[in-house]
DNA sequence: ACGGATATCGCAACGGGTTGCGTTAACGAC
DNA sequence: GTCGTTAACGCAACCCGTTGCGATATCCGT
């Protein structure tokens, strides 16, 4: 639903230029990465891992985990695609980084929601101050209580 | 330094009431927890669960994997640890949360600094105000890279 | 179109952690 | 001390992800 750009959209988002890009830099474009460049091409947000060996297999039944993962790490060397971990340490991709931003995780309801590099300015720029710390905005997961579970809990318990 | 309380510390940290604690809520004192209690009663900081199951065996060749991680589950019920999800996702508990903190990861040199709550306050802080979000600050563990890192980043790349 | 160099594949095994289930044993009651 | 209840154990199997290695096939030069 409105991919941010052109208006027919033949599923460009940088996907169609990868082939040349992994043969530019003396990297092989094989049926294995294809099938999953168009997986990846589908799916919008956040994926796990094996999610996305699920849906390769999907195309192709012959998909083997190894070979994704490895594909996912050198599509994330390209700059293709990020990856974090959730509250639960399990590996989540995110496509198209088309704007770093972190996720904040409830405890207790299980929500998900993301934030942005605006609302995680005062942290950035609070550890960058101090530390001189970088932070990787795209690989940070914050658990925590949403607003709705913290007054349960203060009701209830 | 300074354990809140009495002077000469024969390692009393909670664990000493660990058994009565368990009892008391209708769980019991096994052979399995008392090695496990053990082993936690001299690790201080952080161990990743691996460890813990290792260092048990070093007490007790028997012990099993999977009665350690549940014995885990259960100390951490009673507020005795925490565990969070390092930089690769894998778990690490932090004994004895005398102080809830985080944790900074450098993805450069792979060097893991606390922050405190003075520290994060500026990220808490925000969230709090701005969603009612309650961060579970013992859970943070934020990656980027270290002002070291960064540096040599910009000078050589 | 062919052939060589080597990136990638697929397999099999591993590592950390979790789960289901039948058996054992801790604990409270008598 | 004995007994019954049931928490906890240990095993085996599984899940997600990673790694080593021999076999395959992509790609480049000719």
């Amino acid at each position: 639903m409105c991919a941010s750009g052109s208006s027919t959209v033949t599923e460009d988002s940088s996907w169609t230029g990868v082939r040349d890009r992994l043969r530019a830099r003396g990297l092989r474009w094989t049926p294995q990465r294809r099938t999953l460049i168009e997986v990846l091409s589908h799916a919008d947000g956040h994926v796990t891992g094996a999610e996305l060996v699920e849906r390769c297999r999907e195309l192709d039944a012959t998909t083997t985990p190894s070979t994704v993962y490895r594909t996912l790490d050198v599509l994330e060397e390209l700059g293709l695609l990020r990856h974090s971990h959730g509250a639960d340490g399990r590996e989540e991709f995110h496509v198209q980084p088309e704007a770093a931003h972190g996720h904040l995780h409830c405890i207790g309801c299980g929500t998900t929601w993301e934030i942005g590099a605006d609302e995680a300015a005062a942290l950035v720029g609070s550890l960058e101050r101090r530390r001189g710390f970088a932070v990787d905005l795209s690989h940070l997961s914050i658990a925590g209580r949403c607003a709705t579970c913290s007054a349960a809990l203060g009701d209830q318990d």
